[in-house]
DNA sequence: TACTTGCACTAACGAATGTTAGTTAAGCGC
DNA sequence: GCGCTTAACTAACATTCGTTAGTGCAAGTA
C-alpha cells in the first residue's frame, strides 16, 4: 500500500485536493505537503499542474467509455442496456469519488487544445445513452422523448451522486444504481406494473 | 442601464467570473477589470472578497426559498405542487444564470460560520421538497420512494440546467420546467396514462 | 463659498503562486 | 569502487494575490 506507485499516490491526493478546493484553489504547495516533500519535487512526476489535470480528466473518461462499450457490445435489450450502463458509471464513479469529481467539475479549467478533446470525449459517452435511448424507443419500450433533454436529465441524476455518496454511508453503489434505474426508467416506460 | 445600482452591476459581473472560473479562480483584480476601475476601488463597494460570494450564496438562497414558501402556502395536491416547485425553481435558475452556478458550486469556499448557515439553508429548501413528495404518498399519487434519495435525484436533473441552458436556446424556461416534471412524475406516479 | 460625500486613483504591503536550476544522498548494475 | 538513476532537497525567479493607506476630484449640500 505504501509502495505502490509513487506517481499514481500523487494523483490520488491531487484529485482530492482538486476535489476540496477546485483545481485552481489547489496550489502545488499543498499537493506537495500532502505528499510531504517539498513543492519542487513534485516536477520530478509530473510536467506541469495542468498535467495533473489532463491525466485525471482524461484518466477518467476513458474509464466511464470504455465500460460503455462493454455494455453496448453484449446484445441485450434498450432497458437492461440502461441498467447496465448505470451499474458501471456509478461503479467507477464510487470507487474513484475523487477523481470523478474532478471530472465531472474541474475539467473546465483545461486549456486547449485539451478543453476540445475533452469536450469530445464527454460527447462520445453521452452518445451512447443517446443511442441507448433511440433503441429503447424502436424497440417500443420507452416513450418518445426528446433525446438530448432526457441525456442530460439522466446524467445530471447519475453525476450527482458524486455530491452525496460516502463509502460506508448506508446506501451501497448497486443500491444506488438500481435506484436510480428504476427512477429513470420509470419515467421512460411506456407499460406500466400495478 | 447604464445607472442602474453599480453594486449589483459588480455583484453580476462577479458571478459571471466565478462561474468561469470558479471562486478561487477569480481575482479581484480580473473583477476590477471586467468593471473597468482598479482592483482598490472594488473595496468602495465591498469588504472583502469573500463577501461578494456570500453576497450571491446568500442572495440567491433566499430567492429559492422564497419562491418555495409562496408555492407551499397555496393548497394545491402534491403533484401540483410538485409542477409549481420545478417551475419556480427553474425560472429563478434561468433568470440568474451566473449566479445559481455559483450558488450551485462555490458556495463550499464560504468560510465558517457563513459555510455552515449556507448549508442549513440548504437544507431548509431540500426539507419542502421533501414535504412535498411525502405528502404525495399520503395522497396516494406517488409511489412510496426513499425521500431523502428521491429529493437528491430531482434536484440534481433541476440543478444541472444550470450546466446547460442557454437563453436564445431552443427551449423556454417554461418548457424545461414541463418536460422536468413530467419526467420526474412519471417516474413517481402509480396511475399512469396510456 | 466652505464642507462633505461618492467614486475613483496610485502605490505599496506581505504572502502565495507555478516553475526552474542546481545539488545531494541513496541504491543498484557493472 | 564507478557511474547512473531515482527521489528528494534548497534557493530563487518573476508574477500574481487580497488588501490597505492615502490622495484627488467632482457633485451635492449647508
Amino acid at each position: 500500500m505504501e509502495n505502490t506507485n509513487r506517481r499514481e499516490t500523487l494523483m490520488r491526493a491531487a484529485a482530492r485536493l482538486m476535489r476540496e478546493n477546485g483545481y485552481p484553489g489547489t496550489s502545488m504547495r499543498d499537493l506537495a505537503t500532502a505528499m510531504d516533500i517539498e513543492a519542487a519535487s513534485l516536477y520530478h512526476y509530473v510536467d506541469s499542474k495542468e498535467d495533473i489535470l489532463k491525466e485525471i480528466c482524461f484518466g477518467m473518461g476513458r474509464s466511464y467509455l470504455n465500460a460503455m462499450a462493454e455494455v453496448n457490445d453484449i446484445y441485450f435489450n434498450a432497458g437492461e442496456r440502461l441498467g447496465m450502463a448505470v451499474r458501471a458509471h456509478i461503479r467507477i464513479l464510487t470507487e474513484n469519488l475523487d477523481a470523478s469529481h474532478v471530472f465531472v467539475h474541474e475539467w473546465r479549467h483545461l486549456s486547449e487544445p485539451s478543453l476540445a478533446a475533452f469536450k469530445k470525449l464527454r460527447d462520445d459517452y453521452e452518445n451512447h445513452f443517446r443511442i441507448i435511448l433511440r433503441n429503447g424507443e424502436e424497440e417500443g419500450l420507452f416513450n418518445e422523448v426528446d433525446n438530448k433533454f432526457a441525456v442530460l436529465t439522466i446524467l445530471a441524476s447519475l453525476n450527482w451522486v458524486v455530491e452525496w455518496y460516502r463509502p460506508n454511508g448506508d446506501m451501497t453503489p448497486e443500491q444506488i444504481a438500481d435506484k436510480l434505474t428504476q427512477f429513470i426508467l420509470s419515467g421512460l416506460r411506456k407499460d406500466i406494473q400495478a
